[in-house]
DNA sequence: CGAGCGTTTGAACAGCGTCAAAACAAGTGG
DNA sequence: CCACTTGTTTTGACGCTGTTCAAACGCTCG
């Protein structure tokens, strides 16, 4: 969907001109929509004009190749923000996974917060920089890492986050499939395994108790 | 190496206090360096107190697994910016592949700068931003492109920053392979049979002309 | 001319992908 | 409450792409 045309009039707006904080210490106005499971946030190539944090729910970014093979940058979770870009349109579109809410700002507010205050745009190229560095991290495993080792770091990323040992998967495994460049039989063969290794529980297939996390180290 | 314990007395400085220009209209005070192929510029976990620019010749950055697998992060030429990080420290090494001069900016200095002028900070940030998109690019080739896809993507990007036809590689089998997550013996066979295809033309190992430029496309 | 790398090529192998089917979970309507 | 539908996950069998191991080739530079 393209925000600007769904804006006037849409019941979906929760609420205007809400205080949104994009980091510790960088409030911006906004407001917030509710977005269904595999509803698009924005498309590739929508103009910038928002930047955007997830309230509740789960928000997934992708990109095409013209066949149709898939790749997700990067999942986010409450807290995160998405959608910052330099350009004028967005390189990535956004999907919700489960039911979300998320907050958006005007990337012209944010602008005009750079300029005035300096440390405003310290917050906001820390953002841009922590994304860097989590490609960084994701470009290691998808150029050098096995399947099993992917997986594992996978897992352990989002198990640093969440504070309890249970890891609650919001993404099917086709999402996790192509955002580490596997397939998603692949993925669900080696969560088995690791299940059978006692590496890992499966609760359920959208749950993940670490029992070894050591075993899912690589490097 | 670590550069500040290398700095006072090194014969290798060519020069100091040179005006650097980090972007367009963007220079700050700084010094040239030389260094031998294969020779390290900085080491992952080293302080980043300095930014980087290749003056003449190419530098990748590199990240090891415990294990000895390597994945290059990038390869920069003369005109690129590297090494310029938030963090306190380097989450990456870099490495002269050509003998190279190589510009170093206090990031002392830089901060300054950014602190006093909002257009300064703006372009620091336009650096990292334009990093985080070309990262993006190479996950979706990592994570979704055959082994030609990649070779291919990887020419043609070569190809778009040397204006003529001919494409002058300064960087090993091996280096292209750590960078695209193959190994070197297929990214030779790949090239090899471009070479067959008329795609490309190998005049000799380190040289490319392209043929056919539609034929590398992917997506 | 010979030594030492980097590159090319070959043959066998393995990890992951593809295709297919079954099991499972969740929601809907009778 | 159960039968049915739909989408997701699991599992199996097989094949291909890219890796591994190995050898030959060809630059470049003493």
């Amino acid at each position: 969907m393209y925000v600007e045309s769904a804006m006037s009039g849409s019941s979906r707006m929760a609420s205007v001109g809400k205080p949104i904080e994009l980091a510790p210490g960088l409030e911006l106005p906004g407001f917030s929509m509710a977005f269904d499971p595999n509803e698009e946030i924005f498309g590739e190539e929508e103009p910038t004009d928002f930047v955007y944090k997830v309230i509740s729910g789960a928000v997934r970014t992708t990109r095409l190749l013209s066949d149709g093979r898939r790749q997700i940058g990067a999942f986010y979770m409450p807290g995160d923000v998405f959608g910052l870009e330099r350009g004028e349109t967005h390189r990535f579109s956004a999907e919700a996974i489960a039911p979300s809410e998320v907050a958006l700002v005007r990337r012209s507010a944010l602008e005009r917060a750079a300029e005035r205050d300096g440390a405003a745009a310290r917050k906001l190229w820390a953002l841009t920089s922590h994304e860097l560095e989590d490609l960084q991290d994701h470009m290691l495993l998808m150029g050098r890492k096995n399947a099993a080792e992917r997986v594992g770091s996978f897992l352990l990323k989002l198990a640093r986050r969440g504070a309890s040992g249970v890891i609650e998967l919001p993404m099917s495994r086709g999402d996790i499939a192509d955002h580490l460049g596997l397939t998603l039989e692949t993925v669900s063969r080696t969560l088995s395994q690791m299940a059978r290794d006692q590496s890992i529980s499966l609760p359920s297939a959208r749950r993940v108790v670490l029992r070894n996390p050591g075993a899912l180290l690589a490097a």
